[in-house]
DNA sequence: AGCCTAAATGCATAAATATACAACATGTCT
DNA sequence: AGACATGTTGTATATTTATGCATTTAGGCT
């Protein structure tokens, strides 16, 4: 199960590292780096991480991730491994991110900035978030997107 | 052939303007609109403008411009018929743009806002920008692209 | 633990997209 | 104008990608 996870972390890297323009390319790579998985696998990860697949100039056509979930954490060298993040619980359609003190504004603030679709909004006091998650979606989705988009999260949720 | 460059425009149009997810769509709503192609030419004319594919949250995939090509003239109201251009010429593999006195390095920054693929750099002085041309790409196809990309200009050059 | 629901996946195939090739058009240069 | 090069397009088709359905797997809950 965490395989997903795992594999989704991993193809994105492979994405951004590299210039592919067809699933079955990326889907030898996964295979080389010991994942087990078909096309329709694949293009159902793709289309979960809403990689896009664009023309380039000299390639042809490659897949490339939406520009938020990667470009700035890429470029300024930031890791979040200290977002004093504590832990994360869900009452009804409100999930709740515990911080350490002083952490919840910040935390939210890259949330947002990741348009989860799984999120309706944030709102962060001093060391808590609240995040309203949308009609149809489930705490389990949410805390897979987030630990999708913010690696680091791995170890600590769930 | 000015037919295409029309057909490019009303492309680039259409799809900032809705969510289509599959060619075949955007085809009749082109064919409604007048033009008579195939999906093989819609195929060749959506990697000439890089329109990518991207899952979307709702429509399933979704086309989409590069976010340059649109984003900042869409939101503020700007109109570039005014950029003072002049003249475009060339020689060897630098074209030359002439402007009225002042304007060129505004002109300049446009074009390069645009990454356009045929451009390796642009230089501008005081009413002349030195553009040069990427080995591979011809004078023609520079033009070409700059008034996909600025439409305004359209009328001006050649 | 055992039941139940939801998620994940493969297989097979439909759907969608890209492109080789040939034909035709257009432009360029002398 | 004629010749040559370049650009544009359609047709047919190969390639690539998405998905319905059935099955397995993993969680969640009592």
């Amino acid at each position: 199960m965490s395989e997903k996870i795992n594999r989704l972390l991993v193809l994105k890297q492979i994405i951004t590292l590299n210039r592919i323009g067809k699933q079955d390319d990326l889907l030898n790579i996964l295979k080389q780096r010991g994942f087990a998985l078909t096309q329709a696998t694949l293009s159902r990860d793709l289309k979960e991480l809403k990689v896009s697949k664009t023309p380039d100039a000299e390639h042809g056509y490659i897949y490339s991730l939406p520009s938020h979930s990667m470009r700035k954490r890429m470029a300024s060298n930031v890791s979040y491994s200290n977002l004093g993040f504590q832990s994360i619980d869900v009452s009804g359609n409100i999930a709740v991110i515990k911080t350490k003190s002083g952490y919840a504004n910040s935390f939210a603030t890259i949330i947002d900035e990741f348009f989860l679709s799984e999120i309706i909004g944030t709102l962060a006091g001093n060391d808590t978030i609240f995040l309203t998650i949308k009609e149809g979606s489930s705490f389990q989705e949410l805390k897979k997107a987030l630990i999708v988009n913010i690696p680091e999260l791995k170890e600590f949720i769930k």
